[in-house]
DNA sequence: GTGGTCTAGACCACG
DNA sequence: GTGGTCTAGACCACT
C-alpha cells in the first residue's frame, strides 16, 4: 500500500543539530517507529521544504544521504519512497559507529553526575518508542 | 601527592569528533575512572601536543574548556592540575544535557538495526569503568 | 522579530582584559540590558572582527564562549542570535561565583582610597542599566 | 612604633590569581585594615618566601609592585616598612582603574542572576571590613 | 555568505 | 619551563 502523507516533523529551531540532520533523524525514526512503511511515498522536496519553512537544498540534500544510507528509494518521475530493506552498512562499519555513538554519549552524559541507572533507563525508554528488536 | 605522568589517550583520525572534542572526552574519563586523581599534574600542553602530533593550540583549547568546566585548575607557571569536582549546573541544565545526549544518541544508533540489548549493554559498560553511582 | 544590527562596542586597547573578554563582557551587557533581545541576530564574526580590527578568532572565541555559557545560540549557515536565558548553574556554583567577583572587586579597589560610598554608587548606576532584579 | 612580626596572611593554591597577586592584595588589605600600621616592619623576603613556601623571587616582585605603588617604603639596610602616606595615583589613573574594576565586576555578576541589593550587601559588607572612609 | 576547527608562529606573564 | 592570548591563513560543513 502506497501512501502520500505530509510527514508529521517539525524543525527546531534551538536545536543545534544541523537543519538537514533533523530532518534525516525525524525520517529514520518515522520509518523505525512503524509510522513510515516500505512503499510508502515521501512529500516532494519543494512540499517538504515549504512546509518546514527550509531551503529546498537542504532537503534534497537530506533527502540524498537517506537514499544512499538505503532509508529511501527513488522511482524515476514518481519520487522517493520508504525502502524495503535498509541493512546496507558493513558489520565493521556498523561496529565503528555503534562505538563511537556510545564514546561520544558517554563523553556527554559521564561529567553530569546522574547514576546509571538513570542514564540506562532514560536511553531504554526512548529507544522503546522504536521499532528495534529488544534481544539478538 | 601530585603526579604528572604521560596520559594514555590517543587521537583517532576516522573519528567525526573534533580534536579537541576527542581529548576533553579522553581526560574526563581518566578523571571519572579515578585514573587521574585530584592534585595529579597533566601533561604540558607543548608536551601533550607532541605526543599526538597535534598543534598545541588544539591541546591548550581542550585544556581551556575543562578549566571552565571544572574539571581542571589551572597554576600560573606550574601548570594544569585535576581539580576537585563540585556541582557546577543547576538541576535543568543537567537534566536538559541529559535528554540532549539521549536523543543525540539514539538518533545515531537507531539506524545500526543492533537490538536494544546491545546497544544498552555497550553503554552499561562503558559507563561501569567510570566512578559513576550505580542507583540513585 | 530578527535584527542584525552593528553591535555598539568598542575595544579599548588600555584595558588589561583580554580582547575576547571585553567582547563577551559587552555583549553580555546588551543582552542584560536589553538593548539585544531574544532572537536578535549578531554581528557575524568577520564583520565584527573588522569593525573592531581585530582577529576573527579572537570574535569567534568570544562568540564561542558566550554560546556555550548559554548566551547566544549558533544556527549553522545563518549566524548567531540571542538565546533565551535559561538558569545554568547550579547554586552552589553561583554563590562561588559571586563570592570571587566580589573578593576580587575589592582587592582592585581597595586600594585606590574611595570612599565605600562612591564605590557602591558607581556598582549601583553600573547594575542599574541591566533588567536585574532590584530586590528578591 | 615599629615592629616585625610575621604576616599573617596565607596562600590558597585552588584560588585563581597569581601568588605575587595574593600577597600584594594580602598587604594592602592589612594595611587598609590597620592591621599593619605606618612604620611597622614587614617579613624579609627570604623569610615570608619560606613561610609561605613560595619563591623568594615571587616575594621580591610582590614586595617591589608593593613599594613602587608607595604602600612600602624601603629603608636601605634596614628592610621594608609601611610607608605613612600612600596617596600616589593621579586622580585620572584612579578614576581609570575604578572603571576598569566596576566593568569587571560587573561583567563577573551581571549573568549570575542575583538582585543588585544583594551584589551591593555583599560588596559593601566586604568593603567595611577596612579602614575606608564612609562619605567623602 | 555563515560559524567551526585546525595549523603555525609570535609574544606575554608567571615561577 | 609553564599556561594564556593574539594574529594569520587555511579548510570544512551548512544554508
Amino acid at each position: 500500500m502506497s501512501r502520500r502523507a505530509p510527514l508529521m516533523l517539525q524543525i527546531v529551531t534551538g536545536d543545534p543539530r544541523p537543519i538537514a540532520r533533523q530532518i534525516t533523524d525525524s525520517v529514520k525514526r518515522l520509518i523505525a517507529g512503524g509510522e513510515l512503511q516500505a512503499g510508502d511515498g515521501l512529500p516532494s522536496v519543494r512540499g517538504l521544504a515549504q512546509q518546514l519553512s527550509v531551503n529546498p537544498n537542504t532537503v534534497a540534500k537530506a533527502y540524498a544521504e537517506l537514499t544512499t544510507e538505503g532509508w529511501l528509494l527513488s522511482r524515476a518521475g514518481l519520487g522517493l519512497f520508504v525502502a524495503e530493506q535498509r541493512q546496507r552498512l558493513s558489520d565493521g562499519e556498523r561496529a565503528r559507529r555503534l562505538d563511537e555513538a556510545v564514546d561520544r554519549f558517554v563523553g556527554d552524559v559521564i561529567g553530569l553526575d546522574y547514576p546509571s541507572d538513570t542514564i540506562l533507563g532514560r536511553v531504554a525508554e526512548e529507544l522503546s518508542h522504536y521499532d528495534v528488536k529488544k534481544t539478538a
